[in-house]
DNA sequence: TTGTGGTGT
């Protein structure tokens, strides 16, 4: 390659490598379609900006670029700085969010470089990559989740292979995101060579600014095409019905163009396409979330025929997916939301106004490939009063693995450290209260042996603190494996619209009478017995095996899921912990080794259905799934303690016996919660405990 | 009488 020197590229140089007769990076002559591909390219707002982002990238460590969706941030920026960057010998490291865009745009840009994916262009997500491990300086640019970023920074702290980091979409900030940039300004302090760029929309530009000391922002005016907003005159009483009368007149009034509905859930989604059916002819019609079948996310996606499309959709279409040749968007304003309440350690969900920011990538959904009009279901002042940008994640949910991995990467002060925006003071105090009660931390806030390696372990701390466990009960292999069904949020359980009896009554198969997580444990090893049956029968089982799912209501792709987190956590655990399992015909071990492990997440039945939870003092349903419902166990322990609709429920529980808690740190007297004047404030819990101590010493006297 | 969306050498 002709010699640039690192960071003195010119945006002519460039263009001119790119107009050469043969591939600078490869030596070898350009594939056929390389001059179409630099037209299209060449047409893009980030290409044209190119001298002006240079100039910005030599002047500073840090600079941050920002501009709408559709520009070609993503594609372009990455490009260019493998130019610049080429002298430096080192890799340039591009973050997502999501592991599909990491993927996509990996495949896009070798594309459009001429090279072949994996080799000087290439990926690297969970349990999948293409890059070439073997030559260092052979993939000058790698594609990644932000999960993949941090686990390397756990290795190398000074990220010594990169000479650039570029994160792109930091504005949706991921809980992963605020910890990335929180450790890569330590790293940067650090390691004067090392360059960030930060690619964010808009709104958000001049709070990554601020955090890295005023660095240079480079905006990119201007969008591909506009979009029209039209906002609700007076706020309209339904939104259901409301979001439906649009689509219909659209449909009947406006000119060709598919039709693309934000709604909050399944249930509005299903009521509103119902709605839309009735009243239309000539209007396909698709609901769009994550829990729908994969064949029918497909169908919304990729059908073109005649007919004007109508996709009714939550936030999967937000992001995550692209639907094409959208030139009308109909934005109820709503999503469902969960955030974390510290105190009680809960999570809400519900549903609640979007923010601007999300207002408006909601809007930009029409403007993809040509003009579009978007409706608000909201009127102009309900727009002003909606929050600027969404809360961090990091705001609203639990930091238990954040701070363990703070902690693990050499940073002790947890409660001062400099974020972006910080946890709630409470969410930090109840994480490291946790992590002592799991023994990640010892009392001076130092990690311990088994901090250290649940920090590396890919799960939640909690569950490889429960594989610990569980090896000494003798079940580790069992619990490895619930340990991957709760790590994977997705339920493998469907209860599709239309069918939730059915799938009600397919699910009492897999049910254990006296545990959720053996029920989910005994789904998961079914799926897994079919689908090495169905390996041995056929080459490609997979379609088969969306058959079996379809028809016993089980998430293929959950399930999927759950294997791969299996297989990653069996990796880690090799030579740490022993492996055993159960015997089939009694699982009592593995129920004695969750009660052990989950003792800080422990109820005790009140009256009816009522349970209390023992931490938080608080009063809780079981989940309608559950299979503990009706039998009034005195004592469970749960996965999770959640809000949904006004209700608080637990969900995937287990019942144990209360002679498994006497015993354990946490119940004794000292631990329990106590009022104002040092009475227990749960008399109950203390009298079953006695009762159970009671029930223990008669029998050591009998034996 | 139940549920938005992501992610992990």
């Amino acid at each position: 390659m002709e010699a640039i020197g690192r960071n003195q590229a010119t945006a002519a140089q460039i263009q001119r490598l790119e107009d050469a007769a043969h591939n600078p990076l490869t030596g070898k002559e350009w594939p056929q379609d390389h001059h179409q591909l630099l037209q299209e390219r060449r047409q893009l707002l980030a290409y044209r900006h190119y001298q002006e982002i240079l100039d910005a990238y030599h002047k500073s460590q840090v600079m941050i670029l920002s501009g709408d969706t559709g520009i070609g941030k993503s594609t372009q920026i990455p490009q260019l700085l493998v130019y610049d960057e080429y002298g430096s010998e080192l890799r340039i490291a591009c973050t997502q969010p999501r592991r599909l865009a990491a993927t996509e745009l990996a495949t896009r840009v070798a594309d459009e470089m001429g090279v072949v994916l994996g080799e000087e262009v290439g990926y690297q997500i969970r349990g999948d990559y293409m890059i070439d491990k073997h030559k260092p300086k052979k993939t000058r640019l790698t594609y990644m989740t932000e999960g993949i970023l941090l686990r390397q920074l756990c290795v190398d702290r000074n990220l010594t292979a990169y000479s650039c980091i570029v994160i792109d979409e930091a504005h949706e900030r991921t809980v992963d995101l605020d910890l990335l940039l929180a450790l890569l300004k330590k790293v940067i302090s650090r390691r004067k060579d090392l360059k960030l760029v930060i690619m964010s929309a808009t709104l958000d530009a001049a709070l990554f600014q601020k955090y890295f000391d005023n660095c240079p922002l480079v905006h990119i005016a201007g969008r591909s095409f506009n979009v029209k907003t039209i906002y609700l005159r007076e706020p309209g009483p339904d939104f259901a019905v409301l979001a439906a009368a649009h689509v219909v007149d659209i449909h009947q009034h406006g000119e060709p163009g598919h039709i693309l509905v934000f709604l909050p859930g399944e249930n509005e989604i299903e009521r509103v396409c119902k709605l839309v059916r009735g009243e239309t002819d000539g209007l396909d019609v698709f609901p769009l979330y994550s829990s729908l079948p994969a064949a029918n996310q497909r169908r919304a996606l990729r059908s073109s025929g005649p007919n004007r499309k109508c996709i009714v959709s939550t936030n999967i279409a937000e992001t995550s997916l692209t639907i094409k040749d959208v030139v009308y968007v109909v934005d109820s304003g709503l999503s469902r939301q969960m955030i974390f309440n510290p105190r009680l350690r809960m999570s809400v969900l519900g549903i609640r106004p979007i923010s601007q920011a999300s207002a408006i990538q909601r809007m930009g959904r029409a403007g993809r490939t040509r003009d579009g009009v978007c409706y608000r279901l909201y009127t102009k002042e309900g727009y002003d009063q909606m929050a600027p940008s969404t809360e961090p994640a990091i705001r609203c949910s639990s930091v238990e693995s954040v701070i363990l991995r703070l902690v693990a990467a050499g940073y002790r002060k947890v409660m001062d450290f400099d974020w972006l925006d910080a946890p709630h003071p409470e969410s930090i105090a109840r994480a490291v209260q946790d992590l002592r009660d799991w023994e990640f931390l010892d009392d001076d806030a130092k990690l311990t042996q088994s901090g250290h390696y649940a920090a590396y372990c890919p799960l939640d701390p909690i569950w490889y603190r429960a594989i610990k466990t569980a090896a000494k009960f003798g079940c580790s292999l069992d619990m490895l494996d619930i340990a991957a069904l709760c790590t994977t949020q997705t339920s493998i359980f469907l209860r599709p619209s239309g069918y939730q009896q059915a799938a009600d009554l397919l699910r009492t198969q897999f049910a254990h009478p006296l545990s959720d997580h053996l029920t989910h444990l005994n789904a998961f090893n079914a799926y897994m017995r079919a689908r090495e049956a169905l390996q041995e029968r056929f080459s490609d089982p997979r379609s088969i095996l969306e058959e079996w799912c379809m028809e016993k209501f089980l998430n293929m792709r959950a399930l999927e899921e759950v294997c791969i987190a299996r297989e990653m956590a069996a990796r880690f655990l090799k030579g740490k912990i022993a492996p055993s399992r159960a015997s089939v015909m009694d699982m009592t071990s593995v129920r004695n080794a969750l009660a052990v492990a989950l003792c800080t997440h422990t109820a005790i039945h009140y009256s009816g259905d009522v349970y209390r939870t023992v931490h938080e003092n608080t009063d809780a349903l079981l989940s309608p799934a559950s299979s503990l419902v009706g039998r009034n166990h005195e004592w469970i322990v749960y996965t999770t303690l959640h809000k949904t609709g006004g209700k608080q429920q637990l969900q995937i529980a287990t019942a144990i016996n209360a002679e498994w808690l006497v015993d354990l740190p946490f119940f004794q007297g000292a631990i329990m919660p106590k009022t104002g004047k040092g009475l227990l404030r749960q008399p109950q819990v203390k009298k079953s405990l006695d009762d159970a101590k009671a029930r223990m010493e008669a029998r050591n006297e009998r034996q």
